[in-house]
DNA sequence: CCGTCAGGTTAACGCTCGCTAACGTCCCTG
DNA sequence: CAGGGACGTTAGCGAGCGTTAACCTGACGG
């Protein structure tokens, strides 16, 4: 009812070329008229379709923020093979964002400093959340792992999985499901790593 | 003869200054103004000490890259326990760099794009000789990992390292050498796993 | 056939920014 | 004690920014 979910409407192609856009340059660095151009309308026109460059920002990184936490909470709804099996469906969920949306991962924590009070709370609730989801699967598998110790282990595991956007070019990239599976046993080595004596 | 180095400068205080505030709010986030205030002058004061606030930037990446590219180097070279206490050798360095100039690891890959091509090119040359010297000392370790699988898990290993500045408040870090020992399993814990077949 | 409305256009505004110019002041040195 | 350089200051410029205003056009329902 609400929102039609087939065609790519002018609004989801704006928000497209935005994320591409600062990512590469920086929230500041880019022009209202450069995000016109790029879908083929000037500047200006954009207006019609968000209340302001903000407005773009905050829509795309709590969507982010929203799409990361939902497929986490779906992962976890949908658990039925352990704990193991769990942990390594988030992983695989949050490589395949890394990979496949380099562009919003990489505004995810570049940009957050940019928004509004009010839009960085709601973001930052939902990054709390989606933590706290992977915190609780991690000490599902490890049990001996303290609180304090899994979220920073959490967190690292974060920053070892967004690595890939941050290669300068996507060359000497092994492969797409080759590096999948690189980042998958480089974060599982991590958690085990951390969980041992 | 050149330069001495005791006193902390003028030029070094608007450098520290500057880093902050970079690190804070983005390069294009903060005005000269407010890095002048930074330090008790007021805005074009800063000219007689810098060419300008691209300048400023610049200078603070070139450094860190060779910083980290001259530690490496020199743990490189002091290693006489192996190559195993090589790679915790620069593992440990690395941290030390990541806890304690937090601002500057965060610039470090989140502003690079705002150079001026030569300076950039610079950097990233720097750069590229530091994951080599990491790369060859995995390799040492762990022979059986080819080299562009070595280079993933290095650079995954750099976003887990540098992770820490992510955390919004230093707050709820369990203190720092005990997050030091964390990251230090963390980061063994990866490559290990990098390298199980 | 008319009215409306969505989705564009261009012109222009006000503001901020990086930077320069012109000027002042202290201190050190011959 | 003259003079000059190091290090500030304030005033102001020119460009670029996000945003608004006013206007245009084509599609469509009654």
């Amino acid at each position: 009812m609400a929102t039609r979910t087939d065609a790519p409407t002018r609004r989801e192609q704006i928000l497209r070329e935005a994320a591409r856009l600062f990512a590469e340059r920086g929230f500041h660095g880019v022009g209202v008229d450069e995000i016109g151009a790029a879908v083929g309308i000037s500047g200006p026109g954009l207006y019609r379709h968000f209340a302001g460059k903000d407005a773009m920002l905050a829509e795309l990184l709590v969507g982010i923020s929203g799409q990361l936490l939902t497929g986490g909470k779906r992962r976890v709804a949908e658990a039925e093979h352990g704990p193991e099996a769990l942990l390594d469906s988030l992983i695989e969920g949050h490589i395949d964002f890394a990979l496949d949306d380099r562009d919003l991962i990489t505004l995810h924590d570049r940009e957050l400093d940019r928004l509004r009070d009010s839009d960085r709370k709601l973001v930052r609730q939902l990054q709390r959340q989606y933590v706290e989801l992977w915190v609780e699967a991690v000490r599902k598998v490890y049990p001996e792992l303290v609180e304090a110790h899994a979220r920073v282990a959490v967190h690292a595991v974060f920053g070892l999985l967004n690595s890939t956007p941050h290669l300068s070019r996507p060359s000497s990239l092994p492969g797409r499901t080759a590096t999948a599976r690189m980042l998958h046993k480089l974060a599982r080595g991590a958690f085990a790593a951390a969980a041992a004596e």
